[in-house]
RNA sequence: GGGCGGUUAGCUCAGUGGGAGAGCACUACCUUGACACGGUAGGGGUCAGAAGUUCAACUCUUCUACCGCCCA
């Protein structure tokens, strides 16, 4: 719809997807790779291959494509690197799940068919997200989307892997890990998540061997007591100092243990004794180390009990076992007491199984070495948090970091490049042939090797991704160009998971860090401050705030494939209260928009609804300037560059404050500070741009009698400064900045196949003309402001015209000449007459700086609401002089006070006094008149 | 217990060592030839509390209260 007039309401439905189709089909997003400009990669963090888009994505990737379009505008050559991440255990459930409805395990397929399965599953549902991106307008480079399970991600992962194990990084060793018994694999410290619940304390009496009394420990978790190997205290705990180095006899079994003391004990808590069980609990497996313990395994891969317990407990569940284990202590009389207690429940964040420490073989990598030149990066500065504050929680956590285990017991995800021989002798390669040559070596014959069965865990091939993706370990002419990349963006949840081990991987494979900025983002939460949960049914999906959704299918969508039904009833209360209307649609600008200004730094956000409503409707109000731009300039002649002699102040004024905003929306985007952007941009527009510049065009160009040059250099300065801010604009309303554009940049002379494309305004620093104009444009905002303050406070109608009465010396009289048409237009004045002396009959008083201002209302105005008026803006005027009269009578002020500052106070004192001159001088002839009216 | 952060207008939040800001909400008026998803004007805050540094503190320091997050 090139020459027809635009709608006047924006929709964006109409717009956004046509246009995202344009710029994919054009090959906008890609690189390119000769140009000359400076290179600007973002990776993007690869999102789980199974999810769909929430809000953190969607504020994350408005972030990341703000930045990319800017760099990309301000021709650096610019990669936004894409893809998802194969999720191993998450993506492995999905499919289960499905087996699982049509009668199947994993099991029944085998290993083979269950990972062909899982591909297919992939290539058919795997896409969602990537899909909804789009969606967002997200300019990622689509041609180079990657999958960590691509083969040359795999392969990366397999080199990095053998070179870790030969530098002796990585180790496989039998240790207590977290043992998921629902999933039945390792999961890693980082996939742990301790929750309060509530669960009891029991008092357990532990029989001395000599019969000779008792000790009464207290546990969380009895049934691990078949597995205790000592009693521990406190070794300055008087209580029980005789009894260490004796023995108890461990109840239910036939073992007696040692009474041992150790620093770990907390006399205060319980009993003040506690028991060991190495092989179950973390802090009794050091405890168990120091004393050299030993350590017995009590559960089977399921957390059934195994057959270390003694018979009867056999086979049990660890809770029908604690239920037997309780019963069998009361009955036996050394139930001592039991108590409600709060306590930490370490919970798998995937199945959210009670998660188990169990004693097995497992792969790890050794972290410390790795760690310190990881720290070293953000230390020298290498990299930097933004916020800064975060580099403090990633020292924490580095410099306390612990082995990470990385192998998984599960089938979807990266094989672990590892050959047991027939005496279970380790061979590593990353060639499997190879692996059978140096086997026959190593025994000289050859052998039958059984490959290790265990996967990766996910996060291994993620650490690689900044340089897997760009082609790694090949020298490829991306990985030259773009690597180290110039910033992740991120949430501070995934500094451990991901940061962290990005940094590591990156040192030690590259020898670079793998980008230069982390910026974190804040959680988005709900508008009370919640998380969003599926659970807690306050889950916005950034899709429905793009499209909009009824109430009916909101509701459906929140309730459906609930964990606990229960729950749905209350959700859909809370729902149909909360968005009795449904969710109406905003488009993806006014939702980029609202993150980017909910965007500041260090802090979670409430999603504010009320915020994106108001950015639509912003929007809107672009596509209606603009909508009155095109319709005063198509067909005719505009002038690109108009020439200085025939531009207006006003002209003059909108490209000195575009200057001035260019300066600040490109600080702000160069400082991370997005919701700085936004404001400015904003502010221009519509405060600035909308608010005065258009109207003081529309005199010009409606009035017949303006010459015609004037309106072309007008209406050539509204083109251009549209169309620069339009630019401005567009990395952060990409989708509305290009539809308009297209229509405008034809006029305003600079067409182009898309703004996408088109060059960030130049930051040019205001020359001291220009500053001049500014000032004298707020000169003439002021007047016209009191103006129509006066109409409003004294209820004469907006559109009544005046006349203006004015009182003041020479230079004002002729600024008022100069600027007598905007006056007249945006005051609505009729005109106004200079007078010597104030005015006899009743009349408005206006007062600024030397300049006063009477509006004659014979007959209309009400005397008593003019006093009370005047009255009210005297008091408020008298403590603004008192406060600066207390400064500028302290001697020290004047002293100590930088001099721009003492001056800065006269200047006030000055004004307060003149205008406060002027109020009681009217207050003074209100008051004659209101007695002469007696 | 250790670490980090927050407390500013009714709500959501910016901000800074020298005259308290935005958006939304609110009040009054307005179908003015881009826009009622609009216009004009306006009301509203002891900047959590206390002490200190300073000529000057919402801003810097210390302490207290409350709220939140991470780690143990």
């Amino acid at each position: 719809m090139s020459e027809s007039e635009l709608p006047k309401t924006y929709h964006p439905s109409g717009v956004e997807k046509d246009l995202y189709r344009f710029w994919e089909g054009s090959g906008f997003f890609a690189p390119d790779m000769n140009g000359p400009g400076s290179p600007y990669c973002i990776m993007i963090p690869p999102p789980n291959v199974t999810g769909s888009l929430h809000m953190g994505h969607a504020f994350q990737d408005t972030i990341m494509d703000a930045l990319v379009r800017y760099h990309r505008m301000k021709g650096d050559r610019t990669l936004w690197q894409t893809g998802t991440d194969h999720a191993g255990i998450a993506t492995q459930m999905v499919v289960e799940r499905q087996l699982e409805a049509e009668g199947k395990s994993r099991h029944d397929l085998g290993r083979e068919a269950f990972e062909k399965r899982i591909w297919q599953w992939k290539e058919s549902s795997g896409g969602t997200i990537v899909q909804q991106l789009r969606r967002m307008g997200a300019s990622c480079d689509w041609d180079r989307e990657r999958f960590t399970m691509d083969r040359e991600l795999s392969r990366a992962v397999t080199d990095v892997f053998v070179q870790l194990y030969e530098d002796g990084l990585i180790y496989r060793g039998k240790r207590l890990v977290n043992w998921d018994p629902v999933l039945r694999t390792a999961v890693s410290d980082l996939e742990v998540l301790a929750e309060k619940e509530a669960g009891h304390l029991w008092h357990v009496r532990y029989p001395l061997e000599d019969g000779s009394g008792h000790l009464v420990v207290a546990t969380t978790r009895p049934e691990t007591m078949l597995g205790d190997t000592a009693v521990a205290v406190h070794p300055e705990d008087a209580r029980y100092a005789a009894l260490v180095g004796r023995r108890v006899v461990l109840p239910l079994t036939q073992r007696t243990i040692p009474i041992i003391a150790d620093t770990y004990v907390d006399p205060e808590f319980g009993t003040g004794c506690v028991k060991i069980t190495p092989a179950h609990d973390f802090n009794d497996y050091a405890v168990g180390e120091r004393h050299q313990l030993a350590l017995i395994n009590l559960f089977a891969e399921d957390a059934t009990l195994n057959d270390n317990a003694p018979e009867g407990y056999r086979g049990l569940d660890r809770y029908e076992a604690r239920k037997k284990v309780v019963e069998a202590l009361e009955a036996l009389g050394l139930l001592a007491g039991i108590e409600p207690h709060e306590l930490m429940v370490p919970r798998g964040d995937r199945s959210r199984a009670v998660i188990e420490p169990l004693l097995t073989d497992q792969w790890f990598v050794k972290a410390g070495p790795l760690a310190e030149k990881a720290i070293e990066a953000v230390e020298d500065g290498r990299i930097r948090f933004v916020p800064a504050n975060w580099s403090k929680t990633y020292f924490e956590w580095m410099r306390n970091i612990q082995d990470w285990c990385i192998s998984r017991q599960i089938w979807w995800g990266h094989r672990i490049p590892a050959w047991y021989g027939p005496d279970g002798h380790i061979f590593v390669c990353n060639c499997e042939e190879t692996v059978y040559e140096l086997a026959a070596e190593h025994y000289g014959e050859p052998v039958t090797l059984q490959r290790d069965q265990d996967v990766l865990d996910t996060w291994f091939s993620s650490a690689l991704w900044p340089f897997s993706t760009l082609g790694w370990p090949e020298q490829t002419p991306e990985l030259q160009a773009f690597y180290p990349t110039n910033v992740l963006v991120t949430g501070f949840d995934i500094i451990f998971f991901w940061v962290a081990r990005m940094v590591m991987m990156g040192l030690e494979f590259t020898g670079e860090v793998p980008f230069r900025d982390v910026y974190i983002t804040g959680l988005i939460r709900d508008g009370e401050g919640n998380k969003m949960s599926k659970s807690k049914g306050n889950i916005l999906d950034p899709l429905d705030l793009i499209d909009g959704i009824d109430l009916e299918s909101l509701v459906a969508k929140r309730t459906r494939d609930m964990m606990q039904p229960h729950l749905a009833l209350r959700i859909e209360k809370a729902t149909r209260k909360e968005f009795p209307q449904g969710i109406p649609a905003y488009g993806a600008d006014a939702l980029r928009f609202t993150m980017a200004s909910l965007a500041t730094q260090g802090r979670d956000i409430k999603f504010d609804l009320g915020r994106i409503e108001g950015y639509r409707n912003f929007c809107n109000k672009l596509w209606n300037a603009s909508r009155f731009v095109l319709m005063n300039t198509e067909g005719q002649i505009n002038a690109p560059h108009p020439g200085d002699c025939f531009m207006s102040l006003g002209d003059r004024w909108i490209l000195a404050k575009l200057k001035r905003t260019t300066g600040e929306v490109t600080r702000a985007i160069d400082d991370y500070r997005f919701n700085d952007y936004a404001h400015h941009v904003y502010q221009f527009l519509w405060g600035i741009f909308c608010d005065w510049y258009l109207e003081m065009v529309k005199p010009v160009i409606y009035d017949e009698s303006v010459e015609a040059s004037y309106k072309i250099a007008a209406r050539g300065t509204m083109l251009r400064v549209l169309e620069e801010s339009l630019r401005l604009l567009h990395p952060l309303m990409p989708f509305i900045t290009e539809e308009l554009w297209h229509r405008v940049s034809p006029l305003a002379g600079c067409p182009g196949k898309t703004i996408m494309l088109a060059p960030w305004p130049e930051v040019v620093v205001l020359d001291p003309q220009e500053e001049a104009i500014e000032k004298e444009m707020d000169w003439v905002i002021s007047v016209v402001t009191m103006v129509r303050t006066l109409r409003a406070e004294l209820d004469i109608p907006p559109g009544k015209p005046l006349r203006m009465v004015v009182m003041a010396g020479d230079d004002v009289i002729c600024r008022l000449e100069k600027h007598t048409r905007i006056l007249s237009v945006l005051a609505r004045l009729e005109g106004w007459s200079r007078v010597w002396e104030a005015p006899e009959g009743e009349s408005a008083t206006g007062v600024l700086e030397d300049l006063r201002l009477f509006i004659p209302l014979t007959g209309v105005m009400d005397i008593g609401s003019e006093m009370v008026r005047l009255t009210k803006s005297l008091e408020k005027l008298e403590k603004e002089l008192e406060t600066v009269e207390k400064k500028l009578n302290n001697p020290s002020f004047l002293s100590r006070a930088k001099p721009d500052v003492v001056e800065k106070e006269r200047g006030k004192q000055v004004e307060i006094r003149e205008k406060q001159q002027g109020l009681r001088e009217a207050l003074g002839r209100m008051e004659t008149m209101r007695s002469v009216s007696r």
